[in-house]
RNA sequence: GGCAGCGUAGCUCAGUCGGUGAGAGCGCCGGAUUCAUAACCCGGAGGUCGGUGGUUCAAAUCCACCCGCUGCUACCA
């Protein structure tokens, strides 16, 4: 037996000042999709999600709340995981990072990067509001009527000069560059790679990265009157949760990982300063970075003042999560921004799995449980069409792998439902119906390789919506132990005499509630 | 302003190292069918391929300019 490749993957951590929306469900969707995807595909997958719980903002909401962190947390985080738990994420580990471990490995990267003469102390100054404990760029100040400078949330700011570490980036901007060009793949999707190149190219100052005017964070080691801030303590998250400082292990194995997926906001900060970050401590970049779009409610963007913030939970019970599930990932080209609607997902409920996969698996298999008691049926002679059928299908593994390889949920998607659509065809054009008067045999054949089609499609779809693909799969008895991809291989096409259940309608088609009555 | 990208059927998009009459899904109209979740199947309507000019035997596909839109242009994540 071959010992199975390893493959890391990780989301954002979330940042818990609020509840989860439909952007982190997002994300987290398609980062299982694709975790899943590899475990089925034989790799040994480790796929990692969390919270990022530390910040001047996290404060700042607890203040306004009038609780403490601890609270706030108490409050927040378990709407994270419980959001991990609705959309069945198959998540390997939760990391929060105001835990211990946490703490231990983010003292241990910024000692190692002080070891390399990477981080050095003295003065940040900027625009500082001392009523909301930030910092703010020029830009985002404004001069009121009496001359006063105003920060962003109207309060008083004035310019500041406080002690901090810094990280010597600057160093890095030619390793940088070297990298990107050595590995045309480690930000993706390519406008981003743009982005990220152009900006780095422009040069790199060095970064600010520890505080002295709020005290929630991690410590830095030997001079605890400073906490870390923001992206030391959040990025470090991803190799904490491999036991780092502890390189053996989970670490050697995982490292580096293969895909940080993440939202297109922060790629500058996975793209530029991870890597350095890394190098800097004497670790591996990691392989890729992929930067998500964002969701658009009916093509605007959700905010509170417009209103239109969609509570996942809520979009959940209401259509289902393998249908939320499957909607994101077909209707939105992975990587590029997305709209949603009502009426967007009711159609891609209804067509795609309704009307298209959930109707051909109930009018083929109804036909073997009404007309063949049930028993898969034995086929004889292969027709061209037949084969035609049976050889797309047998494609449908390639093409998602080579979608999957660059993080195209939806065109791994598009091979997978145009096998269901000619299925839909065949099925038709063999007309099994007509045949079960005229040549019993030759229906049974197409019976079978519709049968078998189905048995494909339901492995292949598993990623995307594991509890439907599990229902699909037993509807055609096919044990547990036997759906992961290597089940394509056309050594293991479905047993005829093997008995089938009682078919029953995995994907219900969406009725408006009115209309149910 | 600078850099990057985009603008193709009602909607979302594919196609572009130039070359059979410009495609898909959804929506719409018509037909057929009744195995099936009133689903599936077949056919059809619908596009000055942002605009102008140019290169070429030939351009959605190359070049120039113009119009419109989007992203990035550092320490808010």
């Amino acid at each position: 037996m071959s010992v199975k490749p390893p493959f890391y993957i990780t989301t954002a951590i979330s940042y818990p000042n609020g509840v989860p929306h439909m952007g982190h469900a997002y994300e987290a969707i398609a980062t299982d999709c694709m975790a899943r995807f590899k475990r089925l595909d034989g790799y040994d997958v480790r796929f990692l999600t969390g919270t990022d719980e530390h910040g001047i903002k996290m404060l700042q909401t607890a203040q306004r709340a009038g609780v403490t962190t601890r609270e706030l947390l108490e409050r927040n985080v378990p709407r994270f995981q419980a959001m991990v738990e609705t959309f069945n994420l198959s998540n390997d580990d939760f990391i929060r990072t105001t835990e211990e471990r946490h703490r231990i490995s983010t003292q241990a990267i910024w000692e190692k990067m002080a070891a390399n003469g990477d981080i050095y102390k003295s003065t940040y100054a900027g625009w500082y509001s001392i009523r909301d404990e930030a910092y703010y760029a020029e830009s985002e100040t404004t001069l009121n009527d009496a001359g006063v400078r105003l920060g962003p949330q109207g309060t008083p700011v004035e310019w500041v000069e406080e002690e901090s570490y810094f990280f010597r980036l600057s160093a890095y901007q030619d390793r940088l560059l070297t990298y990107y060009a050595e590995n045309p793949g480690f930000i993706a999707p390519d406008t981003r790679r743009n982005e990220v190149v152009s900006f780095v190219s422009g040069g790199l100052q060095d970064l600010s990265i520890s505080r002295t005017t709020f005290d929630w964070g991690i410590p830095v080691p030997g001079d605890p009157k400073h906490i870390m801030y923001v992206w030391v303590d959040a990025l470090t998250n991803y190799i904490t949760a491999l036991g780092y400082p502890n390189v053996d292990g989970d670490f050697a194995k995982y490292w580096p990982a293969d895909v940080h997926v993440i939202g297109k906001d922060i790629i500058r900060f996975h793209a530029v300063y991870w890597p350095a970050f890394l190098w800097s401590a004497g670790l591996e970049a990691p392989k890729r970075v992929f930067g998500h779009g964002f969701l658009f409610n009916r093509g605007e963007k959700m905010s509170k003042s417009v209103g239109n913030v969609i509570d996942p939970f809520d979009l959940a019970a209401t259509y289902g999560v393998d249908a939320i599930r499957y909607f994101f990932l077909r209707e939105v080209a992975f990587g590029q921004d997305g709209s949603y609607s009502h009426e967007a997902i009711v159609n891609r409920i209804n067509a795609d799995l309704a009307n298209d996969l959930g109707n051909l698996a109930q009018r083929s298999l109804s036909m073997i449980s009404k007309n063949l008691n049930g028993l898969v049926p034995t086929p004889g002679p292969l027709s061209p069409e037949d084969e035609a059928m049976l050889a797309l299908a047998g494609g449908m593994l390639e093409k998602s792998r080579e979608a999957m390889e660059a993080q195209a949920i939806h065109l791994y998607l598009n091979a997978v439902w145009a096998v269901v659509a000619e299925a839909n065809r065949y099925f038709a054009a063999q007309a099994p119906w007509a045949l079960r008067k005229t040549d019993p045999a030759r229906m049974e054949t197409v019976l079978w390789v519709t049968a078998e089609v189905i048995r494909q499609v339901g492995i292949m779809v598993q990623p995307v919506m594991p509890e439907s693909a599990a229902k699909l799969l037993d509807l055609v008895a096919i044990p547990v132990a036997e759906r992961g991809f290597d089940r394509l291989a056309p050594a293991f096409r479905l047993p005829a005499g093997l008995a089938l259940p009682t078919p029953v309608g995995v994907f219900p088609r969406y009725v408006e509630p009115e209309a149910a009555t």
